[in-house]
DNA sequence: CAAATAGTGTCTCTAAGACAATATCAC
DNA sequence: GTGATATTGTCTTAGAGACACTATTTG
């Protein structure tokens, strides 16, 4: 027997095998116009979160997902289900890691590739999907309260979702975050959320991930603001700029109209 | 209707499901003694393949692995295959991607959640598990040869695997490694390889997974020889020792009988 | 001029890297 | 003493962080 004929004969289906899910933490900038047109719009950062139609958590905040295609890899279904939601390619998606405890969804035996995106500004409402009743964009504090515990608050208009999660470690040393009974989200979909926030968080303090909050041409007061925004850590612009220097390069452009010195635009650097 | 009633009737059979498995790299040192006893024992880098037995790839080398159980995470998953195949239980356990190309195994629609493990002295021979042929500890060897270009060489005894493998990005510029169509290993077990070794690489770095290799007490020059053995690079003794100095604490006890200086013995401090 | 943001210069302190020097054992 | 490794000290340089200062716009 070859392995042509081994092959035709195989059949995957005597094993049992769980259903594999992505679920993405979308994420955009929200930005808050002040009365005082002198001062520079403040920017918060807001994930995205769809009402639950249907069961299991019949009305209750989850991410957006959706089951794995055949012919299709994750990260192309994680792509498909952002686009799905919100008509909008992503300009970044990283993985935040494999959930798959056995008793994660009450459905039954379901896997999920976990994913942080990034899709820039959060401009218009979105619109609910197929089997959602609702979408809308949350605003994010992700904060440590305690030693190795940390209170993630999400809140559109008002609704406010609240988790308290403590940081843990594996016996092997691998951080991760265990949501409090009453999280006010889907499945773990709080603990998916903490997770992708770290991840986010990482990436914005090495200039990795910052720049796809913006248009093409940014200033770097902007981009500072982007990395406070999702990091909630600020340095002193002198000490940004050089760091960022290497990673930009400059236009001859300059913004206008703003009620104070015009910046200088940049361009990030070709990787 | 509501919730229970709903699960009650749900049925996850009606959805198409891949297979899910879990491919973990296994390291440990292999220690290379000298004829001049004074000389301290040089330490390789080696990683544990096995001997395909069945169709596919039947007689090629593969990783250890196996199919995700319901019942079990993937980690466990990673860790219950690890000591079916090795009798010992992994030190550490390093998530080194999903591997979900839908045309990756022949024998269908398989995803694969890899892992670089570290199982500490490569002491015995392995011995094959069910439907291997043969299990063995091969030396490792991972360059760049050229702008983004890598070669993997894995040798055991007379047999050398050799794969070349080109470092890309995705869109999202996340760095993976795509294997020449000549890799000399099972599936894509030689990117799953390189992965592994990048992440395992990294960590040694930042001095994250280098005690898994040594016993509860050590000398710094071997800690310093574990990290040089992984990452190829070397570091002045002292720099590495002040480096350091802040993950250990010292011990009373020290080294003996090496036909030189005896060496203090260090442990790790408490993370 | 005042308000607001944009952008630069400089000081200190720490950490990294290179290199030299000293210490201690077995034989 | 010789050969081998262990351990410490010091010099230079690069970078992070703090802080003060200057520049440019609109009203």
């Amino acid at each position: 027997m070859d392995e042509k004929s081994f092959l035709s004969e195989y059949s995957i289906e005597n094993y049992e095998r769980p259903s594999v899910t992505t679920d993405i933490a979308v994420f955009a900038l929200r930005y808050e116009e002040n009365e005082n047109y002198r001062l520079n719009s403040s920017k918060k950062l807001s994930i995205l979160l769809i009402k639950r139609g249907e069961y299991p958590f019949k009305g209750m905040w989850a991410l957006p997902g959706g089951f794995l295609r055949k012919g299709e890899t994750v990260e192309e279904c994680a792509v498909r289900e952002i686009f799905e939601e919100t008509s909008v390619k992503p300009l970044s998606l990283i993985s935040a890691g494999v959930f798959s405890k056995p008793d994660r969804d009450p459905r039954g035996w379901i896997i999920s590739n976990a994913f942080a995106s990034v899709i820039g500004k959060a401009e218009k409402n979105p619109e609910a999907g197929d089997d959602a009743a609702d979408a809308q964009w949350f605003d994010v504090t992700f904060e440590r309260t305690d030693e190795s515990m940390y209170r993630l608050k999400l809140v559109y208009e008002d609704t406010e979702l609240l988790s308290v999660l403590s940081e843990r470690k594996t016996s092997f040393g691998k951080i991760f975050f265990e949501a409090d009974e009453k999280s006010m989200l889907a499945f773990d979909h709080a603990e998916i959320i903490a997770s992708s926030l770290a991840e986010l968080r990482q990436r914005a303090k090495n200039f990795d991930v910052i720049f796809d909050f913006l248009p093409e041409k940014f200033t770097l007061t902007e981009l500072q603001s982007v990395q406070e925004a999702i990091t909630n850590i600020s340095v002193t612009p002198a000490n940004f700029r050089r760091k960022i220097s290497g990673y930009v390069s400059e236009t001859d452009e300059y913004t206008q109209g703003d009620g104070h010195r015009p910046a200088r635009l940049y361009k990030r650097n070709n990787l």
